[in-house]
DNA sequence: ATAGTGTATGTAATCCATTACATCAAGGAG
DNA sequence: CTCCTTGATGTAATGGATTACATACACTAT
């Protein structure tokens, strides 16, 4: 590997006009930029990025925190978030924290020690106070899984109104038991598409039990455990939404393995609109977010924290779609 | 932000000294080390990556390369690198290529630059002689689809003989057209699983035509539209092995919505055992690598080479298994 | 001819932590 | 009492690039 010196001497100038071809490009007389670039070709000398960083102290590399890509659902915004990264001259990159709080903190340590510009947070372990203080010294933005009190700037979908959406279209198709799989985690958007639940049972005239709800982890097999649950009730649900399209596909799957029809004798909804949720049989009824649109709105907002250490906590809520197909009307 | 001359002056002793506790631990009087801790609590202070990777030319970071996050494929070796990388006080971060020669260049000069010590990569879109020298100059592994010729280290599976069970199982059911859903991006992988499938129908004894291989991306969308193709053909295969399970679930959806039974009219194998093979209906028999260890393997490899700069090219090939489910054999 | 202006380039400080080598004190051997 | 060893700590060079400031030169205006 070669360095910045090396260039110098090898072109006859001083590492002060070497970096300035490198950089700005001002001020270097056309015959000596020449030499210059003639010498970088030769010994193939690109520059070393510790030194560089050290003393710019910036990476030019964003970080996207997710608990778990093999979730489809954040590929989308990761996507969109790399696309206006990119347009901007930042690399992305995505950490897998698994759900683990000790993991979280040590990727978090990238932003302290300087090791990436900023963090893209697509859902966190930490609580409130810690991301307050996170949003307070390093430039950090939420994407969809969100705190509100944090001051951290935040895109997001009304979760309330889409789970009121998603149980009222249930209501209207006359069902009048409809049970919802949440999630034992205690996400904020859980919350929100629960109080979105209940509050559509009750301006729909409904009767809530808690027996209605289960609880399960937004994978398929805890879909296909609530189903069971469901099943074994002496007065089951006809119609059930689950917060999440694998935990729907789940439900699905086990009603029909007991012999139920959908949506005759059950009618199902799912949140986030998965590739999949195309795939299964019937098509499932779900919400979409859109997630490829959150994330670039996500990395703008990120850019301006980075850039300009602008730290208006903006808050972002974006249109969701209900998406009806087979799994609540027949036909569809 | 602190830095190490200020935590020597707050606790009186050099800069030396303060780095000898931070980091050896050799040689430092109990009561010394006990006023350097006390001023680095003080000051909240955490070291400086850059400057100390910039010293130490190590990030202790390692990169895995994939050309798309949201194939839920890749997550599980993913999940697997990182463990065996966690273990060893290694950070992962996962960069998305896109397929795009562009951007997979970009995140290579990561590691030119320095800012990762180590690359797994899960796919390229480089060719054999970028890909040789790339492994010369820097520790990389491949997993999974990988590329022979260019001595660098890979763990795989025997994809043709893979390929081959595959299909044999077809085959030995009584099957005696049966059809390819291959891949029209011209992975090494995907050579393989064709010549394994051609080994098999030869050994079974049937007749090859060029209009029983079809192409797709390896996603859903373009499984259902080779499966159209099929269904277009007079004289259409009665099984279809596909060489992606989304291209399989593609298709069985097409297949179904024709009104053909699966596994009576037409049988179905895919290839990665992913979860929703589970979730479809007739579930999918399918091949399963064991992704998990893939990963744990190939990260222990790169470690080899990362720490103790071996480079001796090993070439690792795991165990997969045909998993047999209902879109073969009815009722399994 | 002289002062003044502007442009191209060089010198050296700087970012922060690590580490080879230097120093100093204390204790042991002769 | 002197010399040597050992252990603890300090000094300063180092890694590679950026950049404020300095310098040198050419050219214009008077």
């Amino acid at each position: 590997m070669s360095t910045i010196q090396q260039v110098a001497k090898a072109a006859g100038v001083s590492v002060a006009t070497v970096s300035r071809v490198l950089n700005h490009s001002d001020k270097v007389v056309d015959e000596t930029r020449a030499r210059v670039e003639r010498a970088i070709q030769e010994l193939n000398y690109s520059p070393n990025m510790m030194g560089r960083n050290l003393r710019r102290n910036a990476t030019e590399i964003i970080m996207v925190l997710l608990p778990s890509i093999s979730n489809p659902f954040y590929a989308h915004a990761v996507n969109g978030i790399a696309a206006v990264a990119n347009n901007n001259g930042f690399t992305v990159t995505v950490c897998n924290t698994l759900s683990d709080r000790k993991l979280e903190r040590d990727f978090l340590n990238l932003l302290k020690f300087k090791l990436v510009d900023g963090a893209v947070l697509m859902s966190q372990e930490m609580d409130d106070c810690e991301l307050e203080e996170l949003g307070r010294l390093y430039p950090v933005v939420q994407c969809s899984e969100y705190i509100d009190a944090a001051g951290v700037p935040y895109v997001t979908i009304d979760n309330a109104s889409a789970a009121y959406d998603a149980v009222s279209h249930l209501a209207s198709l006359g069902h009048t038991r409809i049970g919802l799989i949440s999630s034992k985690v205690n996400y904020y958007s859980a919350a929100h598409r629960q109080s979105g639940y209940m509050q559509a049972l009750q301006d729909a005239g409904l009767e809530f039990e808690s027996e209605l709800i289960k609880f399960g982890d937004y994978g398929y097999g805890s879909g296909m455990k609530c189903a069971e649950q469901f099943m074994r009730m002496q007065n089951r649900p006809t119609a059930v939404f689950a917060i999440s399209d694998p935990m729907a596909i789940g439900a699905l799957k086990a009603f029909r393995q007991k012999g139920l029809k959908i949506p005759e004798d059950i009618a199902i909804v799912g949140f986030d609109n998965i590739r999949f949720s195309k795939m299964c049989e019937p098509e499932l009824t779900t919400i979409a977010q859109p997630t490829y649109r959150m994330g670039c709105r996500a990395m703008e907002l990120l850019l301006e924290r980075v850039e300009h250490k602008q730290d208006l906590p903006e808050k972002v809520i974006m249109d969701y779609e209900l998406i009806i197909r087979g799994s609540t009307v027949a036909g569809s």
